[in-house]
RNA sequence: GGGUCGUUAGCUCAGCCCGGUAGAGCAGCGGACUUUUAAUCCGUUGGCCGCGGGUUCGAAUCCCGCACGACCCA
């Protein structure tokens, strides 16, 4: 595909032509009263008699996305922020002079329109343009009116594209936007005091998960870019800051998927004085008030499956989930070789050496899963895959800690926060002791936060909350990448 | 990492099985047309068939490799 295509030559003759007879194709000196969508609203239902009755002059700006030429007089579809509206250009209308210049314009040009409004012969509400100028020259086409942009590809690498053509994309980054804004409004609301930490760390901690490293030249030190906020938000909780939130970027060293996106956004809040248990509470209220918010209701549809957020969620423990959706016995959960035993059973590849509570995780995930698809909270986790997670009271083999599945996918994870600083030590010892075996994933040391949990951390409860699974779940996205707006992709050797 | 599918005009796609000078619609260009809705009508331009090898007299088409993407699996 050369650059020097017929068709571009054709684009930038024609804007020569433009310029050539004194049209500036690139001003700026509009000022825009209306948009599209406000118009629709306000006069979608008034007839044809009133409108003629109105006094006031319309004017809106964007792209011309259809054209329907007539001799001496056209239609155009323009499209802005707020949807599409159409605009009668004529001859008598705006003059022949400026008709002649309008003639050169293209779809995919922005323009400026404005006059009053009238309904067709077919009721569409149209603005009668006594003037009409160009604000942007395109000088490349734009993808087919009708078949529009499918090439996924594309869509991903040239996402303006995308969301010009289709109108589906840019509602779901306004609902992502206003979702987000939702879990804002709500915890600001419970008295949360929103923060940012630093997306560089020394050490990368917080999450099981290999890094990005980059390289400060001043400082002449190796960072990290996170892969949770988890650490630095409790040292504001260790600093009194009894309720915290951020809701940021995190990133990965890991492939990309439907469900994985290198960089993503999570919300984290740290609450003092409360417990996991607080928090499954919390996000039922969370998930609910956004689908209220959006659906007015508690039920939704995702991927043709009716999700129900009505409280209270089901509550199962690993094993016990294990039991009811792996066919396993309970009894079988006893010892390191009956589960190793049910796990090859179940045809799950695992290295035979490995902790029961490692092994009870790769019969979940691999098993457990994709079955959970109304909200669930899995609970009582084995203390080997928590290394941030507080005890339970009762049995020290397992954490105060839940994950929140939805149509089989991890949404949430939280816990009651590990407090006691030489118990952390020892998990951080056997993190690295996992490192050696070979564990990439495996924690690092983190001794200036042992130092800060040394200073005393009230006992506080956390979490993550995926942001992007999330709008996934309320926008009826298949894909990650349909809710993040510059996916991540191999880069290509073209020039576009 | 493995498997399947895809990559042809600006866009959406045929053509590939069965090798023989690359097609359509839209967009573009020229013309007609003052209420269209994928406007219509007449005429017309446009291609490193993803890249590199191989087979063949001849490859978009068959074979091998690579790149990029999608989906599934790990």
């Amino acid at each position: 595909m050369s650059e020097t295509s017929e068709l571009l030559k054709k684009k930038r003759e024609k804007a020569e032509q433009l310029r050539a007879a004194g049209v500036n194709l690139y001003p700026n000196d509009v000022r825009v009263k209306n948009t599209s969508g406000e118009l629709h609203d306000r006069y979608d239902g008034v007839d044809n008699d009133e409108l003629a009755g109105l006094a006031e002059r319309f004017s809106i700006a964007g792209r011309i996305m259809a054209q329907r030429s007539f001799g001496k007089a056209s239609f155009v579809s323009v499209q802005d922020r707020k949807g599409r509206i159409q605009v009668f250009v004529q001859k008598a209308g705006v003059g022949e002079e400026r008709y002649n210049l309008f003639k050169k314009y293209d779809v995919g040009d922005i323009v400026f329109a404005a006059g009053r409004l009238f309904k067709t012969k077919t009721g569409e509400l149209t603005i009668d343009a006594d003037e009409i100028r160009l604000l942007s020259k395109a000088l490349r086409p734009l993808p087919e009116k009708w078949h529009g942009l499918t090439d996924v590809e594309i869509r991903y690498r040239q996402r303006y594209l995308d969301l010009i053509m289709n109108p589906k994309v840019a509602e779901t980054f306004v609902t992502r936007s206003r979702i987000i804004r939702l879990i804002r409004d709500f915890m600001t609301d419970r008295d949360f005091l929103e923060v940012e930490t630093p997306m560089m760390h020394p050490i990368a901690g917080g999450a099981a998960a290999r890094p990005f490293k980059t390289y400060h030249n001043a400082l002449d030190m190796e960072l990290y870019l996170r892969i949770a906020p988890e650490l630095y938000l409790k040292r504001l909780v260790v600093g009194g800051m009894d309720r915290v939130f951020e809701i940021n970027r995190s990133f990965r060293n890991e492939g990309v998927s439907v469900l994985h996106n290198p960089e993503f956004t999570m919300m984290e809040f740290y609450q003092a004085y409360a417990t996991y248990e607080d928090l499954m509470t919390l996000t039922e209220e969370l998930l609910l008030y956004i689908a209220r918010e959006l659906f007015g209701s508690p039920r939704f549809s995702y991927q043709g499956t009716e999700i129900d957020l009505t409280p209270p969620w089901r509550r199962m423990t690993v094993e016990e989930a294990i039991c009811a959706h792996a066919g396993v016995a309970p009894e079988r959960l006893g010892s390191q070789e009956a589960i190793l035993a049910e796990a090859k059973r179940l045809g799950i590849l695992v290295d035979e050496t490995e902790a029961k509570g490692k092994l009870l995780m790769a019969i979940f995930d691999a098993a457990v899963e994709e079955k959970l698809i109304q909200p669930t909270f899995i609970t009582r986790y084995p203390v080997e895959v928590s290394p941030l997670s507080r005890r339970n009271e009762e049995n020290g083999d397992y954490v105060d800690r839940f994950e929140l599945f939805i149509y089989g996918r991890e949404i949430a994870n939280a816990f009651s926060e590990l407090n006691d600083p030489d118990d952390q030590r020892k998990r951080f010892l056997n993190q690295l002791a996992d490192k050696e075996a070979g564990d990439e994933e495996a924690h690092e040391m983190d001794e200036d936060f042992i130092t800060a949990l040394e200073y005393g951390m009230p006992p506080t409860a956390g979490e993550g909350i995926g942001i992007d699974r999330l709008v996934m779940l309320f926008t009826d996205s298949p894909s990650i990448r349909d809710v993040i707006l510059f996916p991540h992709m191999r880069s290509k050797s073209r020039n576009p």
